[in-house]
DNA sequence: TCTATATTTGAACATATGTTCAAATAAGGA
DNA sequence: TCCTTATTTGAACATATGTTCAAATATAGA
């Protein structure tokens, strides 16, 4: 875009911004939690798991979805190693994997309840 | 689903989890925050804004976007509160709103960044 | 082995959403 | 007033994504 360079204002606060943005790949990192996070029904899922290891159909009942439509969210939390599962028996136990997630979520909610 | 209700493996997880639940406008505010900030355009727009305050042109530099483009999602992120802008003239320049999103965005990055 | 239960998976569908393009608005300067 | 610049807006388009449904898989028990 070498037109909006003729146009730009700030070169410095430009360059300043340039200089100091982190890699792109931590960006991408940082959005990929942030998105998994920002559907209310893994926020929910998450959100339970705060305090307890639950299997599937909890998980069902506690958001009011098919299971199959849990199974599904899980897995996308499981690829970003959100979640964690364990099989015992016919039963798949799920757990919150990431004390940082952990802290995010706790942190978020306390703050929004806060400001209500 | 008075079905799951009797396969249910957990009732007392279940209702421990649904007696700590936050309000559902709690998981909606806090669901509304992290998917504002879970796409990389506008992840890039406030990470940029947490060391200047820009206006459209220079955002649009920085995250190699259309102003159009840009004005969008600056948008989005104004009705959220995340950003504020103030008019100088021809130029309107943009600035985050909220401290509790300012250290959200902070932490999240600096934790990614240490673990890469 | 056969059955029942718990979960996962894939395809299909509907919906949400980010970007582009063109046009509109706002403001300063000639 | 007219022209240029900065930004916003709306419609259109393509893409991404959440849920459902049906079928598949895994495990325990009879």
């Amino acid at each position: 875009m070498s037109l909006c360079q003729d146009k730009c204002i700030h070169k410095d606060q430009v360059e300043h911004a340039f200089k100091r943005f982190p890699d792109p790949a931590v960006i991408d990192d940082v959005a990929a939690i942030f998105k998994a996070l920002g559907e209310p029904t893994r926020l929910k899922i998450v959100t339970a798991l705060l305090h307890a290891q639950l299997c599937v159909c909890d998980l069902s009942v506690i958001c009011a979805l098919s299971e199959s439509a849990v199974s599904h969210q899980l897995r996308i939390l499981r690829n970003l190693r959100v979640v964690r599962n364990r099989r015992q028996g016919k039963i798949v136990y799920y757990q919150l994997d990431d004390d940082h997630v952990r802290q995010l979520i706790r942190n978020s909610l306390k703050h929004a309840a806060e400001h209500r």
